[in-house]
DNA sequence: CGCTTAATTGACCATAATCAACCAGGGTGG
DNA sequence: CCACCCTGGTTGATTATGGTCAATTAAGCG
């Protein structure tokens, strides 16, 4: 749960209330083996997922059953919070690695939006800030070098990761295959394989699977063109 | 302003309350050229903005002056309604026509958020559905062809401009340059001249800019592999 | 009519895909 | 214990999609 709430509370603070609103809404953990949906494409689930620890990947499929990640899910995530109101899932969720999550019924959540605007709004700013993560993947998709791309990846990874106390001093685990990550920027595997290459020869991050190490963080940023803005990881009141 | 709960009606009825708190929220019209922006990139505007005519464009700038356009708004839609929460502007908006716009101003949106859950909700849906067309752009762009991916574009402008009335029959008015279609693919221009010759010689398209005549509409969907699920244009109490 | 912007076409180049082989590490079963 | 196998990573050779540069044509407009 605190996993949530210290994310939650990077943008804006929450009362006592509105934590203890979020902590009684989750039911318990389970656990979801790796390669398994933890929500199916087109399913209309009556619950939001929350991502506990492990990571999750958003995915479209295509009629060749070739698939394009749309996002990366990291512990305190909720993956799929938009079907409370979507209702019919556009895209799947998968466990990247072994994963714990919660499910947070829908009931509660419009519960939440009937008598609690404030944490209603922090719950609307989560999802308007995957939109802006969606954004700047385009950005790099269609507009920067595979090696921009892996490296604004790297750098977005390390600061959500470090929200959660999952990475810390420019070391990070990231426990994806390069076919993974292949399926999450739109290359193919072999090819993220050269441009993991490239990022270690230049200096940039040691990457002995699956810990990462970003030995130049200035350099990385340059090279992906990263401005955190769209994070959204300053408190303002919302 | 019947634009906007036009759309919003595809998928929620609204009260006669709810459209005139709507109404109630908009400031009086005004022009912006083509090419001005409506939004600025890292500004922090005090509402948002609505498009009631023309074309706009959400866009990311790199640091060498290329843009990739994330997303093209048509009239109806909110441009940032995520500012209200956002705060900063993790990205612009620029006219790609000339159009109208009317400010929402954000104390009256937040206003919307303590005193009608229910709208809340539909304006939060609605930038869900923002984040569903991003999904699918990047789908378009990490994993499929040209072709497949100027396809999906057409089929899904046509369906939103259908919703406000801008497109019936099969016809539609586009009136952005190959230049303005490229930063949104994240394509050169040159190719897509190349790809409009394609798509007309596959006898899907008659294109006689800005007029567009979808002649093979189930071709077109299947060269797209296109599944409007993403858009949400069906009526479900949220 | 002349100017400007947009579209088109051709020639050539670059990034990344595909195909294929090979290697390293970890687990499993004889 | 060790051969085997499976997965994931690396490398090379070749192909392809799309980019860049440049020239030409078409369309709008004062």
């Amino acid at each position: 749960m605190s996993l949530l709430t210290e994310k939650l509370e990077r943008r804006d603070v929450l009362t006592d209330t509105e934590r203890a609103t979020l902590a009684d809404l989750l039911e318990p953990p389970r656990q979801v083996k790796a390669q398994s949906d933890i929500v199916s494409e087109h399913s209309r689930p009556d619950h939001s997922t929350l991502l506990l620890s492990g990571f999750a990947g958003r995915y479209v499929t295509l009629a060749d059953g070739r698939r394009q990640i749309t996002q990366i899910g990291v512990a305190g995530d909720f993956v799929d919070l938009h079907s409370l109101l979507m209702k019919q899932m556009d895209h799947g969720v998968v466990a990247l690695t072994d994963v714990v999550v919660a499910n947070a019924p829908h009931a509660g959540l419009r519960k939440i939006t009937q008598d609690h605007p404030h944490l209603t709004r922090v719950l609307w700013l989560d999802t308007i800030v995957d939109a802006a993560i969606h954004r700047q993947w385009m950005a790099a998709m269609g507009r920067r070098t595979g090696l921009a791309q892996l490296a604004h990846l790297l750098a977005e990874l390390y600061l959500r990761l470090e929200v959660v106390d999952l990475a810390r001093e420019n070391v990070f685990e990231l426990p994806l295959s390069q076919a993974v990550l292949g399926d999450a920027l739109g290359l193919s595997a072999v090819h993220v394989s050269r441009l993991v290459v490239d990022l270690r020869e230049s200096g940039l991050v040691q990457w002995v699977h699956p810990n990462v190490r970003i030995t130049d963080w200035d350099g990385l940023v340059r090279v992906a063109e990263f401005d955190p803005t769209y994070l959204r990881l300053h408190r303002e009141p919302v």
